[in-house]
Formats: C-alpha cells, sequence, structure tokens
DNA sequence: ATAATAGTTGACTGTTTGGTCGAGTTAACT
DNA sequence: AGTTAACTCGACCAAACAGTCAACTATTAT
C-alpha cells in the first residue's frame, strides 16, 4: 500500500560520493538532499538524522562491495594470488576514481573512520566492524598460503595485520599526497612482506 | 610600538588541541576562540581564517617537535636503536594522550592531511612538507644501519617508505579502533620488517 | 472508485556560524 | 606625558544550517 521511493538509496548514493570526496563534517545535509535530488523533509523522513544516513550507506557500500571480495578470496583461487588480485583491485579502484573525480582518495573507511572516531560512536562501530572483515579476508589467505608451504607465516593473523597496516598506510599516503605513485610499490612490497615471490609476468605498472 | 600579546600563541594552542580530539571541519572559529580565552574579533585581526591558524599551529607544532626528532636519530645513537627509540617515543605519546583525552589520537598529520585533502590545498602543502621531512629522518637512520652493516638495505628511501607506511597505517587502526594495543607490536615488527634483532632487554608493552 | 498508506514538499522556526567594524584599551617608545 | 602603534572587544549582519510540520500527492490493495 501507498506509493514506492527510491529516495532512500538516491541518499545512500549521495553520501557515499560526499563523504568520499569531500568529508563527513563538512558535508551538510542540504549538499546531500540536492545531490539526491529531494527535499530535506525526505531526508527526515527516511533517516534520523547525517549519522544514520552514513551508517545504513557504508552498510550498503560494503555489502555491494563484498560479492567482489568474496570471488577474489575465492578458495578456488591459489592463496597467493588471492593476495595479488586483491592489491591490483586497488590500484584499479583507486585509478578509477581518480580519473573519475580528479583525486585519489584512498581508503573511504579510514577517512571516515579517523575523522568521526571521537564522536559518533554507532558510526564508528559500523566502521570497526567493516574492517575487521576485510581483514579477515587477508587473513584466511595467508593462512592457507602457509599450510600451502608456499610461505612462512605460522601466526597468520598478526601477518594480516601488518599487511593490512601498511596496506592502509599507503593509501592514506596516496590521498594526502594526491599520488597514484605511492601504490605502485604495494604489490612486490606486499609479497615481500609475506616472504613469496611475485611472479614477473605480473607488474602493472599504474601511474599517475 | 603598541602593546605585545599572545593571543596568536593561545589560538595555536587551542585549534592544535581541538583538531588533535575532534576534527577539521566540526572544529568552529567560535569554539577555537573560546578555548584561547579570546574573542572572534582579535582571531580576524591575527589569522584570515581557520585554514591559515591551521597553519600556522601546525607549523609550530613541527618547530616544537622536530628537537625531540633530532635528538632521537642523532647520528651519535646507533641507526637501529635511533628507529626503536622513536617506536618508543609514539608508544609513549600515544599513551600519554590516551591518558589526557580518554581516547587513542593517532598521527595527527593523517587525521588533518585526510580529512582536508580534497580541499584547503596551502595546508594540504604544508602536511606534506612535514611529512616528507620526518620520512627523511627514518631513511637516514635506515642507510647508516646499512652501511654499518647492521640490515640489508640498498635502498633505504624505499624501506624507509614501507616502515612509514606501516606506521601510519597501525596509528590509523589504533585511532579508529580507539585502542592502544594495535601499538604494541610496532618495535617488533618493525625489526622485522627492517631484518634486524629487536634487542631483548627492551620489551615494553603498553597495553590499554 | 475509494480508502488507506507511503512518500513528498515548501514554507517555516530558531540557532549557529563566519565575518566585519568602529570604538575603545593597553603598552612601548620618545 | 603624550604620541603612536598594536591589540581587544562587543555588537552587529547576513548566510547557512538543522530540524519540524501540516498540507499535499501518488500509489497500491481492496
Amino acid at each position: 500500500m501507498g506509493r514506492v521511493s527510491d529516495a532512500r538509496k538516491h541518499l545512500m548514493d549521495a553520501v557515499a560520493e560526499l563523504f568520499w570526496t569531500g568529508s563527513y563534517d563538512s558535508t551538510t545535509i542540504e549538499q546531500i538532499c540536492d545531490k539526491a535530488g529531494v527535499k530535506k523533509g525526505t531526508f527526515y523522513y527516511f533517516f534520523e538524522g547525517k549519522a544514520a544516513l552514513a551508517e545504513a550507506a557504508l552498510d550498503a557500500e560494503w555489502r555491494k562491495f563484498q560479492p567482489q571480495l568474496d570471488a577474489i578470496f575465492s578458495a578456488s583461487v591459489p592463496p597467493l594470488e588471492r593476495i595479488l588480485r586483491h592489491c591490483e583491485l586497488t590500484l584499479k579502484e583507486q585509478a578509477e576514481l581518480k580519473a573519475q573525480h580528479g583525486c585519489v582518495l584512498g581508503c573511504p573507511l579510514c577517512t571516515l573512520g579517523t575523522e568521526i572516531s571521537t564522536q559518533e560512536k554507532g558510526l564508528q562501530k559500523k566502521v570497526q566492524e567493516i574492517m575487521a572483515y576485510s581483514l579477515k579476508y587477508l587473513e584466511t589467505a595467508i593462512r592457507d598460503a602457509h599450510a600451502a608451504g608456499l610461505i612462512h607465516a605460522p601466526n597468520a593473523r598478526m601477518k594480516a595485520g601488518v599487511l593490512h597496516a601498511y596496506h592502509l598506510g599507503l593509501l592514506t599516503q596516496a590521498r594526502i599526497h594526491n599520488d597514484l605513485a605511492f601504490l605502485d610499490d604495494l604489490p612486490r612490497i606486499t609479497f615481500d612482506l609475506l616472504g613469496a615471490k611475485l611472479p614477473k609476468a605480473r607488474r602493472k605498472l599504474v601511474t599517475a
């Protein structure tokens, strides 16, 4: 009964892009509404406020992204290949975003999470949750690689943590310096850190 | 001629803490003035706006911090010891800040730089500049360590980049999760990444 | 068709903000 | 002591902002 609407979806799409390119606090509700082609009243009909919208949008984005990770980290793929593909996905994504928006955007979870960590506890929890998920993919791949004797990593969780931190650090630097070149080393160093050899055939250089 | 004032200094101190604990965009000029015990008119007498103040404050903070780094990374200290001390300084700082503010604050340059990267180009440049400086300390230490045969790192710059990215990533995670435990591995993993052995005598565990 | 429901809106309120300015105050210098 | 320059302030403005609401519209199920 009653009419149906896609305003909710439009709002979530709009907020994702605005947070991504700008920042959480600098994005106003009116900006979001404008981009979504929706009036403020409608916004408040669907969401309690900016934080609630952000939380919903984050959830939706993650659900959209997850199948890609599931494919890349599929158990049917050799473990080290999974990690390599993940690196390549990151490179490809960042290059596309730079082409689209004119600047390197880095990791959205870091950008958002860092900014709101001292406020908006609910949203913060969601960020933590998603980060924890994506860490698990790495951890599993590393554990499998170790079990297959491809690398020596008795503590897969810790190794994943190191890789993840390095990964995030690079993305952060790339955003801050607005330079994709920071990511060039990503696959090679990742494999270095794993104590594995990067297949020579796979040398995609993505330069700014 | 004329009177002298420390309002400028007070403003710079206030803004440093507010950005640190909150965020750039969420910090209003009035908030800054309140914390500094100064009226808005005075603010605009000294600064063109928030970005200008931030830039000046960043510069001042860096100048205050630099001597500490100079001491830690002194050529009179064995190169690997420099790096270890730097890790320990980070741990100590973050623990103090947590005790003081109730939350893990991470790297201020990252927090600020990530948030404003797509706006405020002048401020952004300052952030990049300071980051580049602090990277140089690491690089020199690594080059010295390599020259002394303590580690194998023919490309000191790249090694420093890896360590730096890992470092930043950890701090970011610690902030996002508000948990100092993320930093526990910092010294050990740092030395792992360097291919060096961490002196057993130095095992300070800082837990949340 | 119609009634019930879901969605939409614009106009409104009160508040917060950035930013300005002229008038006043304080301290250094001669 | 008096001049001058550096500084301070509070009052003010206009714009931007979050948030509300009663009236309106479109859709769906019956």
